[in-house]
DNA sequence: TTTACCTATTTGTCAAACAAATAGAAAATA
DNA sequence: TATTTTCTATTTGTTTGACAAATAGGTAAA
């Protein structure tokens, strides 16, 4: 008759009580800013050494889901992890992505081509003076004679700013992604007059159809932008190629 | 005269090498697969004691940017973290965000009609046969006497399968968010036979226009289906709301 | 009333040791 | 000669035990 065998854990014990803290997280069995057990509690709960204990509760730490402070009302608390915190975590993973290779410059484009539009279209109806306002400056901001680093900078600023004007949390955690994946590329071309000359007028043209809240204008300004970027990006990654042979 | 005050480090040790490395890891100065040096070796040159330099390591790989081996060919590696691994942690995170509250059904909704949209246009025109197929045993799947978990299992396995007909990775990775932010609230409607029924329906329809790659019936098909979804949720909420009060 | 000091608690860091996993080399066996 | 078993040194995983640092709140002093 056959023999039954149990699954070999190959786990590290710390990974596995990581594992089982976060389950109960997210499954709101463990409440925000409700305080864990110390770490020499739960080391005498799960058996195991107190080291081994505060390397679960660094991995929990490192996915923003607890926090701790020495002291006695210290611990180690159950957070609420900021919107701009995931979006970080975020956005590295995506820059890791790309820097891997797992998302190709068409996906990027035609992803953000595709989502950015659908933003637009939200953000024409719905913008806010204050939004417009965040948008002028962003776009006044790279008329200036800035580094590359802060003319980038103000590139995710304008389209942050259009994001946010959707007014839907959803949207904006998500394009985060896109609009700073392709932030590695929007470097090549930060250093050359010309390139920023083109990107700022088809800022101005956004800009000016977002104010005016017309939708057909946006978009083909969008269009246009996307197309240059994608087009540059070609050129530059092909001559990248080219001069590193 | 004024005094110059450097700013006070707050931060924990192991927190602080883990994002010396973690920059260095997304800055592409340390490869996928680039072995580390030793515990022994990093806790000498940061000069700081071994169960540190693992406290920051195991932040790392909390995160998908490396992994550990034990023996002489042993070490710790950059790594090269897998669509699924990095969609897994995805997903983890918007759960949380919407069991905090930081995402309203209104938004979760609207971005996802909008994304889904989106993709929707894109997989009428280039769904292969094997993700039609995919679509169509998701859709059987459904109308099994299953568990209310594999019904909604299902339901994922549908819209990932039509979000994998897009062929666009960058869009895969952010319409899974947005597909399983639903989940929880799916699980609400999973138990009653009447709405199996009504999403069985819709996908149905959604299935036969994307075969027919017919892009107008897809997008009712597929506008029916969130509205439904939105006010079955909004009502059932309303409900539990009620009844625990 | 305000400020300074003290205490006990909890996390952060450390030293040292040993266990466990492991690739590959060497030895034993068929 | 080919295959299997054993052994070794290396690196990570875990433990024990200790002390440092941060800290809220209570108490004492000014």
């Amino acid at each position: 008759m056959a023999i039954n065998y149990d699954r070999v854990v190959t786990q590290s014990l710390a990974k596995q009580i990581a594992e089982q803290i976060r389950s109960a997280i997210l499954q709101g069995d463990l409440q925000v800013d409700e305080r864990l057990p110390t770490e020499e509690e739960l080391a005498a709960r799960f058996n195991v050494s107190r080291p081994t204990i505060r390397e679960a509760l660094k991995r929990l730490a490192a996915q923003h889901l607890i926090r701790s402070r020495r002291g006695p009302t210290g611990g180690t608390f159950v957070t609420r992890p900021s919107t701009e915190e995931m979006s970080d975590a975020l956005t590295g993973t995506a820059t890791l992505m790309v820097s891997l290779g797992e998302f190709d410059l068409d996906s990027i484009s035609e992803a953000r081509r595709e989502m950015e539009q659908l933003c637009l279209g939200l953000a024409v109806q719905r913008r806010t003076e204050s939004q417009l306002a965040e948008l002028n400056a962003a776009l006044n901001q790279q008329q200036q004679p800035i580094s590359d680093e802060d003319f980038c900078a103000a590139d995710i600023r304008f389209h942050r700013a259009l994001v946010d004007a959707t007014a839907n949390p959803v949207l904006q955690f998500n394009m985060y992604t896109v609009i700073e994946a392709l932030q590695p590329l929007t470097n090549m071309l930060a250093n050359r007059f010309r390139d920023r000359e083109v990107i700022i007028g088809h800022h101005q043209a956004l800009y000016n159809a977002i104010a005016a809240q017309q939708i057909e204008p946006a978009r083909q300004a969008l269009d246009q932008l996307i197309d240059y970027l994608t087009c540059q990006y070609s050129k530059a990654l092909a001559w990248k190629q080219q001069s590193s042979q």
